[in-house]
RNA sequence: GGUACCAUAGCUCAGUAGGUAGAGCAAUGGACUGAAAAUCCAUGUGUCCCUGGUUCGAUCCCGGGUGGUACCA
């Protein structure tokens, strides 16, 4: 696309399509992609891996109905990834592409993933895995509450203010503690930077028992095109983390002889409603997105059209 | 057709020596700056099948329905 004009002096304009599972998003953003001939960059932290297309419901070739996908199985499971990585690497290529594309559009459903690139993240060391090993050591023999007296001597301040149940948040602002040798709450500044590009935030939305018939649906359609043989194909690395995700972990019982099939589909359904309501928790406490009826693939695509024109 | 047992939350069930009830799961709301499809927190859910009787009071006791399960014909 030739670019016409750059409002406010921006290098262009990212388009969010956010939402829960199952919500359409995927098909939305070719569309729109379409109409703006212009190029999608995922959002969805487990569509990164090339190994587990079908049961994170990554977009097919078809589907991509010849639209560049960027961070669709780039890595491999067994490759170390995380948010800040994302943010960068995304940055740098919004950068590139806003010189001859005036549109962007990104789609995905990771909320911390998306604000990364919208808002940024602390410039904070990458987890060690030595040190994680460690952590793990401590919870194991103490639990939560040697984590806890662990972090209140580092950071008395965030001690204060952390979920001190949530094993993960105590072993972050532990490692972040020792491993550049300052409180975490004088790192943790949550300082939103600007961008040089406009942002457009949509989410798509769906009564809740409709999206719950898709999700239903949809499952059971993955399971038929072959889920079950890609688990078993990644079985033997289940420790890693990438598979530390719905549907694998319920696969993996079933494989392993704890449940049976239908016991994991039945999990798997009930895990993937979870999740939907858990994306949608993080994006309802979003004021900056605009919302979409998704549930009628038409109309939901003038709105988006017509919100990016009001912007352009 | 007969006999026995059962009927309580969306589901599986517990319980009330007669004073209108509670677990698990599901569900719902929420948090969340490097594991984020992860991890964590909070919260209820009710004609106790219907209908007569006894009782100050019945989900509980008694009678009659209705439905289910098992056995016998």
């Amino acid at each position: 696309m030739q670019k016409i004009l750059t409002p406010n002096n921006k290098q262009g304009l990212l388009v969010v399509i956010a939402g829960p599972t199952a919500s359409g998003k995927t098909s939305l953003a070719v569309q729109l992609a379409r109409h703006y001939r212009t190029e999608i960059i995922s959002a969805d932290s487990r569509q990164f891996f090339k190994e587990i297309p079908l049961g994170t419901a990554a977009p097919t070739e078809m589907e991509m109905q010849g639209i560049p996908h960027h961070f669709v199985g780039h890595l491999s499971i067994h490759e170390g990834y995380n948010v800040s990585k994302f943010e960068l690497d995304v940055l740098q290529l919004l950068e590139d592409k806003f010189k001859t594309h005036e549109v962007m559009i990104m789609v995905g459903g990771s909320g911390l993933y998306i604000d990364a690139v919208c808002n940024g993240i602390d410039l904070l060391p990458d987890p060690d895995p030595e040190m994680r090993n460690k952590l793990n050591d401590t919870f194991i023999k103490e639990g939560v509450m040697g984590l806890a007296n662990w972090l209140r001597e580092l950071d008395p301040e965030y001690y204060e203010v952390v979920d001190r149940s949530n094993r993960m948040r105590l072993m972050r602002g532990i490692e972040v503690c020792l491993q550049t040798g300052k409180p975490f709450t004088e790192q943790r500044l949550k300082t939103k930077r600007k961008r040089p590009f406009e942002i457009l935030k949509v989410g798509v939305e769906w009564p809740r028992d409709l999206l719950v018939d898709r999700i239903h649906q949809r499952t059971d359609q993955m399971l038929a095109l072959g889920w079950l043989d890609e688990a078993k194909r990644v079985y033997p690395n289940r420790q890693l983390n990438a598979l530390n995700t719905v549907g694998y972990k319920e696969l993996f019982a079933f494989l392993d002889g704890d449940w049976s099939l239908d016991m994991a589909i039945e999990k798997i359904k009930t895990n993937t409603r979870r999740y939907a309501k858990r994306q949608m928790t993080w994006l309802r406490r979003d004021m900056d997105v605009h919302w979409v009826d998704g549930t009628d693939a038409g109309p939901a695509l003038q709105d988006l059209i017509q919100l990016v024109e009001g912007v352009r």
